[in-house]
RNA sequence: GGCGCCUUGGCGGAGUGGCUACGCAGCGGCCUGCAAAGCCGUUUACACCGGUUCGACUCCGGUAGGCGCCUCCA
């Protein structure tokens, strides 16, 4: 088991997991009124792959991503499509479980949803309203910030000068400008209300975070993470109703993604520049969206563009290249050990994915240019496992199907032709080949085929 | 205005006080009937100006430009 260390944004330093107890992960999922981005994939790809490395040092991880499926910007978008705000969420919850899944990086140890968590949620507004930490108006219920001294810890923000809202008209109902919704009350047009003490509505913002968090993982937890755009307020507003409700820390250490950038401005859904995670999958496959998503460190902020996702392409397909002609099955000598070794601890250095990656790759060059080094037998079965740990396990798999009998008999008769030298018949064979989805590559031990992409 | 971050070779993107990141692309070469794959070489990278230092891309200060959050946002 390694000392794993992650950057924590609170205090600014890096933190070594405890080696003792459940390693609770939370990170922060969507909100479903419409599909997910690329950008949205990014922290589902990180955390998904952390708590992935982590199992596999006998880390006990957990994960739990949840999805956020009431919300204003759920009604507005139902409204628009003049169906049920519920059918919305539940169509759009089900296009992420799809999109996130074609990654192929499995599933989260837990997915809640806050409409499944309004009872926990629920009591834990009236903790904070028992307490003092919140009040009702009007059949709203707000978080008292000035009540939380520690407001602020997460973001460095000083209290002076905030004034926050999720773009209604609430001001009249708060007590001061800081103070933000735990619980709103019914509106005219929504189609959605849960009971309450403080009548029918639904949860605010951020308070379903704070409780299913608490579900899955108790509290504290070990990390809680998400895009760097939800420090301030998400994030800052979970620290206070937590901490404020139970008198103990909400999370140990604070672990934030860049945002994928286009044309360095941040992909948003507001802004209007997205691009898909569905339409990035179909255009350059799971591999490549998941290997661009790891080329760059984590906290840094990552270059979006077609340039970019056909760089993972090409990378994947020298790694895919590699294993073909190196499958994995023989045990590693000591050079390809010592490389997966490095990659792990790359991985371990606050999850720095491009570092490991330069591992893999390198050992894909001594491998190639010593091919009878005996350090580096097994250097594919070395570099597979690496891959693996990062999500691009797929790129050591053999193609399901092999050569049929069609292309096997072209294939012959191609080496029939070489061996006469009749190179004009040898290369029109190959264009047939081709043309059946196989690519001729001749070797030292004869010609193979290998699947054209 | 407040808080924080960034500026690396054609592109993406790591990193370190003195040693080739890595990948992609280009160019040249090896191999090859040709091609592919692979290998080798290559295009003198670290925004600018000062400072610290024997030595800075890597530390400090400033300048310019850019970004994020402060309103919904991964």
């Amino acid at each position: 088991m390694r000392e794993v260390r992650i950057k924590d944004t609170m205090s600014g330093e890096l933190l070594t997991l405890p080696v003792e107890g459940e390693i609770g992960i939370y990170a922060c999922g969507p909100t479903v009124y419409s599909r997910i981005h690329i950008g949205n994939a990014r922290p589902f790809v990180v955390f998904s792959l952390l708590a992935r490395f982590l199992k596999s040092e006998g880390y006990p991880a957990k994960l739990a991503i949840n999805v956020t499926d009431v919300n204003d910007k759920i009604y507005t978008a139902a409204a628009e499509r003049g169906i049920p705000s519920s059918e919305l969420a539940a169509e759009m919850t089900a296009a992420y479980f799809e999109d996130t899944g074609r990654l192929g990086l499995g599933r989260p140890d837990a997915e809640p949803l806050a409409t499944e968590t309004i009872g926990p949620i629920v009591d834990l507004i009236a903790t904070l309203v028992d307490e003092g930490h919140a009040y009702e108006s009007g059949g709203d219920v707000y978080f008292s910030v000035r009540s939380f001294d520690a407001y602020g810890k997460l973001s460095h923000r000083p209290t002076e000068e905030m004034e926050q809202g999720e773009g209604d008209d609430a001001g009249s109902l708060k007590r001061d400008p800081l103070d933000f919704a735990l619980w709103k009350t019914k509106k005219e047009g929504e189609d959605t209300a849960w009971d309450s003490p403080w009548g029918p509505g639904r949860p605010g913002w951020h308070i379903e975070c704070s409780a299913m968090a608490e579900a899955e993982l108790g509290q504290p937890f070990t990390i809680h993470g998400g895009g760097s755009d939800l420090v301030f307020p998400h994030h800052e507003n979970e620290i206070a109703q937590s901490e404020a409700a139970r008198g103990k820390e909400l999370a140990r250490i604070w672990m934030h993604n860049g945002m994928i950038e286009t044309g360095s401005e941040k992909m948003s859904k507001s802004i209007g520049n997205i691009f898909q995670l569905s339409e990035a999958i179909d255009r350059f496959g799971a591999e490549a969206v998941v290997a661009y998503l790891i080329s760059g460190h984590y906290r840094q902020p990552l270059a979006f563009g077609e340039g970019p996702l056909e760089q993972a392409v090409a990378g994947n397909e020298r790694l895919r290249n590699f294993l073909r002609e190196n499958p994995p099955g023989d045990e590693a000598g000591t050079e390809a050990a010592a490389a997966a070794d490095r990659f792990r601890d790359a991985l371990a250095d606050d999850f720095n994915t491009p570092r490991a990656m330069r591992e893999a790759f390198d050992l894909v060059r001594a491998a190639n240019q010593r091919p009878d080094e005996p350090a580096l037998t097994g250097a594919g079965t070395a570099l597979a496992g690496m891959l693996d740990l990062v999500g691009l396990g797929s790129l050591a798999e053999r193609g399901e199907e092999g050569p049929d009998a069609a292309a096997l008999e072209l294939l012959a008769a191609r080496n029939q032709a070489r061996e006469s030298k009749d190179w004009g018949r040898a290369d029109e064979i190959r264009d047939q080949l081709a043309e059946l989805g196989w690519e001729v590559r001749d070797g030292a031990e004869g010609a193979r085929l290998v699947p054209r992409d």
